[in-house]
DNA sequence: TCTTGTTAAGGTCAGTTTGACTATAACTCA
DNA sequence: TGAGTTATAGTCAAACTGACCTTAACAAGA
């Protein structure tokens, strides 16, 4: 409206660029055995926010393309390559940080329990379960909350569940990783009947031995694994490969049904 | 991998920040009447780039949030206030432009026919058929080809097509949305089937008159108009309001299917 | 060695949704 | 008045879902 003169300096100025990354991984849970999803924060070591939690991240330079910056926010925080890794929002409210204007270019990606060292928590890098995430730095909490939904919505499509996993998996194992992320129970054996008719998805000559139970059948995820280098789909559209079955994520038909809105946010500030 | 000294100074710079914007609206073919999906585009007046056309955009200012640079491309390309906007993508290769390093952030939109002065073409300002867009500036051709899929997906869900419609609108009406953005015909009789027990869709007492054939009954969209000021999902997560019926779009069941990567683009220049 | 507990794996069944198709209603135009 | 076209309602078989049941395979303890 007014682009009279008489603004302050700091919104002149151009709006600084910052990369950050929400990082996910799965837990098993010391008593239910059950897994949880987990994500790794860095302690702010400079104002603003000193001291309080936030996401790895920083300011983007004019050398990196915005998926590298991400993949070396991971590096950085986990010692991890992504095995999955995609843009998740652009943050660019006005007031995202007190001390200057900030956009923040947010990505999020899925690691394999196996090899985050959940141990590695050092002084300034600890990991926290997502359910219980609160009191970050900036409008972090709103990011955190964002980034669930988005992975919720994006395990009623295909492929995201296994970057969860390792090479080989149980169909049990499988069914972990939907309850973590939908927060809800499955019935095994209509999870098992529409996996099994899965197109991606096909039986080794394998079980997996050592449990006290039956010895269930390892799997194996012939679909594409990563996305393709350099691409990189900001929503479902991209490396979708069916629907998550058993999901309990009834075909939303109908058509137009209840406002399913969730947590979004229009903020969030970065680690610099 | 080097971060040693000797960069050119441009790659040292910060990045430039840019907001564009992809306006899609409908118009009806004057040969089968059936609608199509347009989008307005400039002609760049400077370089880089001179003369080719580009989607509407410039530099974001510290003074904006991005939502509002974007509304503000719509409104000086278009006149009109926003029906649907929302967040597409941030796009940040290293060589989106030849000039500068440049980072934009691309929204999409969606406008009402009646509204969109689509005459109003002028000598830098012009509607183009989606299916006919090529050769534009800058990496603006996959940006669009991305646009169309997100909008194929995101019509797969609920509201999103009732913001191409007026008030009042025919079932009739509404199909041919669903069949210009999916690009292919819909039974009308089980496309009925499934709005008529949609939730957000109520049947109103009038009739539209005048046609030539049974008046069809006029129907009144009852869900969420407009995202949630300020709140803006950059997938499907948000305004979803259930699936889209009738869409042929059968329930992507069995789990993972064959990968439908859709259009994607790690690219794209912001005019400036 | 037999029993018990637990998970794996396969199957049944009723209710719902889908896609293809048919039939009738309502209107304009020739 | 009849033809043509769209609106609207219904039918039917196939497919899918969610709930539930049965049997297989294994470990641990009696």
């Amino acid at each position: 409206m007014d682009s009279s003169a008489n603004v302050s300096e700091r919104q002149v100025q151009a709006p600084s660029l910052a990369i950050s990354t929400v990082i996910f991984a799965l837990r098993d849970d010391t008593a239910t055995g059950r897994p949880e999803i987990w994500l790794p924060l860095v302690r702010r070591i400079r104002q603003p926010h000193l001291g309080r939690w936030a996401l790895p991240g920083g300011p983007l330079d004019g050398r990196e393309s915005l998926q590298d910056a991400a993949a070396r926010n991971l590096r950085e925080t986990t010692d991890l390559d992504p095995t999955y890794l995609e843009q998740l929002y652009a943050f660019g409210g006005l007031d995202r940080s007190a001390t200057q204007r900030l956009v923040s270019i947010v990505y999020w990606a899925l690691v394999r329990p196996e090899q985050a060292d959940l141990a590695r928590a050092s002084e300034n890098v600890q990991w926290f379960r997502a359910s219980e995430v609160a009191g970050l730095a900036f409008d972090h909490d709103e990011i955190v909350a964002y980034a669930l939904g988005r992975l919720r919505g994006k395990i009623e499509y295909g492929s995201v569940a296994y970057h969860f996993l390792g090479d080989r998996f149980t169909l049990a194992q499988l069914r972990g990783v939907y309850e973590a992320v939908l927060g809800k129970q499955l019935d095994p054996a209509n999870f098992r009947r529409q996996f099994r008719s899965a197109k991606d998805i096909a039986p080794t000559d394998e079980v997996l031995q050592g449990g006290r139970n039956r010895p269930p059948r390892l799997y194996r995820y012939t679909g594409a694994r990563a996305d393709p280098p350099g691409v990189d789909d900001g929503t479902g559209a991209g490396t979708r490969t069916g629907l998550a079955p058993g999901t309990g994520v009834r075909n939303p038909v109908g058509v137009p049904g209840a406002m399913q809105a969730d947590v979004v946010a229009e903020a969030a500030g970065g680690q610099s």
